[in-house]
DNA sequence: TTGATAGGCAAGTCTATGCTTGCCTATGGT
DNA sequence: ACCATAGGCAAGCATAGACTTGCCTATCAA
């Protein structure tokens, strides 16, 4: 089965904890697994293991929210809002008064 | 468990035959779930059973991204972009070029 | 009243997926 | 060389969720 762009999009952001994943990525951009890991427990209280964010991770890089960047042992994460900008406007009207106000 | 606003509208989104529906409501306010079964299949050639697209309608209700009033044995079904106007703007920064063209 | 239409409810099945556990690789410091 | 750190891989489990089937209710037309 071919999954589409949108597709990987949607799925990505059906999960809170990848949601909370991206605010930390808006909040500092580059962050390491670990420190994502440490601030997912500390701010919110996740206690989740190294693999399940890592797990997330993958989803959100297969999505095209999130690139990666490794340097040396550490590898960085960057968020990518460009796939949300072109997924959001298919049924939201470029008419819409409220949308422009 | 509370399921905020925001859980509710991305899992509604997650699923691919949802979209459609959001589709078909947006070429055309107001249909019926019969109706909107009719076009899943013309358009789309999506076999599901009426209770599939249900259930699908009753997901999309509870996330308010579609709105639904009773007249007589018809049950006409209305899209409402505004919960996706909220919940998108949440990793889109406001000061994004490529947002305002 | 009878029958057809529009929709709802409630199991039950089956797959997807979130998470864990355990082990493995690679890089850097000392 | 040694060990700690940063991360990856793969199997296993357990819940959520999509879909079906079967039956029930309500509205309208004849």
């Amino acid at each position: 089965m071919v999954s589409s762009m949108a597709d990987d999009v949607f799925k990505a952001l059906a999960d809170p904890t990848r949601r909370r994943i991206l605010d930390e990525l808006v909040d500092r951009d580059g962050q390491t697994l670990f420190e994502i890991c440490a601030r997912l427990v500390t701010k919110h209280g996740l206690g989740l293991s190294r693999q399940a964010i890592s797990q997330h991770l993958a989803v959100l890089e297969s999505a095209d929210l999130v690139r990666s960047r490794r340097q040396g042992r550490y590898k960085f994460h960057d968020l990518n809002t460009e796939p949300l900008e072109r997924v959001v406007t298919r049924w939201l009207r470029p008419g819409t008064p409220e949308s422009t106000p």
